[in-house]
DNA sequence: GATGTTTATGAACACTGTTTATTTTTTTAA
DNA sequence: TTAAAAAAATAAACAGTGTTCATAAACATC
């Protein structure tokens, strides 16, 4: 036969042209610039055509969201590779929020939207990249407790406490809040702010 | 004469009566939900009308961003009554998120919404609530940091630290990216956390 | 009562996500 | 090769959205 192996192929090229054309939008205009309308005027098709091959605007989202975190790896990976411990978590935070800085709509999709949570929810899915992230981030704290040993510290809670201090410093930077504490200096008071958390935290 | 006062008063409480409604709409449907139309619908007028009384939906979203700072300051005054300054601190942690927490509409409103931000842009204006807010709690971060003599610490990056911290945690709540560290105990996740940021930065 | 000024609106424009009945295309079987 | 079956694509509709503008109604003043 060959046929239903090349229908798959060919049904599965055209999902990965809605996801491409998906991105190309979501990069020019934005969150809110990119429409299943667009989507479908871009690689001319019908919109009806689009949920042949997506449940709905969500699953776009969803799918777009693991894509931002294939992105993300890439500015991750030398922090990863950082041999002490406490380096390495001060080294996943600056790469989190360079990432998160450079890539709004990204970032938004990735830890800001309820779109592409929605669609978890609605195939009762886990959020495993974010998941995978957050152990990660565990593991790097659990070494630098034991290291430091750092007494009365979870690192389930030590964790949360770095990801959210950063996710913090990233949305507020990102809708203009911190034009506030000081204008147009964001980048070096990020900085600044980061290098006060570890201090707290690892008095180093 | 009399008339221009009474047309005064007249455009007033029509400008009113639409925030009125914007509010309640808000509540009941949420940012995504509320819209011209509704309002204008709620009000028995057209929605036309509506332009003749704000210049855009983004100056109805300001102002109900003003309203929702009032709210908020409700949830504040017995932690800013607290009298050691970093128990203080503590107080208006646990406020800030508790408000963030039971009030997810009006919270993403003053904090993670660009639409009244665009607004204060388009008139040139300044974030007025943000900056009360922030300079208050930059005045506590000095007190605190002269009572405990902590050398080394900038009482604008202290605020900053804190502000970010329960703002990330505040957001990963609200989006439901909390549920990755812990299922169904979102409250007590955080209590710890604020617990544990307070005694890495005041050792107490 | 006529004039000028507010105030209000209907209708249009250009969009949005999604569904359904219908048509077109492709594949399979006789 | 042709007829039937299956798959893929679409036009059109539904119910919304913010915003603008010419027109109409209401009102104050002379």
């Amino acid at each position: 036969m060959g046929t239903t192996e090349r229908k798959e192929r060919e049904k599965a090229e055209l999902k990965e042209q809605i996801l491409t054309a998906a991105k190309k939008i979501l990069l020019r205009e934005g969150q809110e610039g990119l429409s299943i309308r667009k989507i479908a005027a871009d690689i001319e098709y019908s919109p009806a055509t689009i949920y042949l091959y997506f449940k709905d605007r969500d699953a776009i989202m969803y799918e777009l969201m693991e894509m931002g975190f294939m992105l993300m790896n890439r500015y991750m990976v030398s922090a990863f590779a950082e041999q002490d411990p406490v380096r390495r978590i001060h080294e996943i935070g600056r790469s989190y929020i360079h990432f998160g800085l450079e890539n709004k709509d990204w970032y938004d999709l990735m830890f800001n939207s309820d779109k592409p949570m929605k669609h978890i929810e609605k195939c009762m899915e886990d959020w495993d990249e974010g998941m995978a992230m957050f152990n990660f981030l565990c593991m790097t704290c659990k070494e630098a407790i034991d290291k430091l040993q750092l007494k009365g510290q979870n690192e389930r809670i030590l964790a949360l406490h770095l990801w959210s201090s950063v996710h913090g410093l990233v949305n507020l930077a990102q809708t203009e809040r911190l034009e506030i504490v000081e204008r147009h200096n964001n980048a070096s008071l990020i900085a600044q702010t980061l290098d006060s958390m570890m201090q707290c935290i690892f008095k180093i």
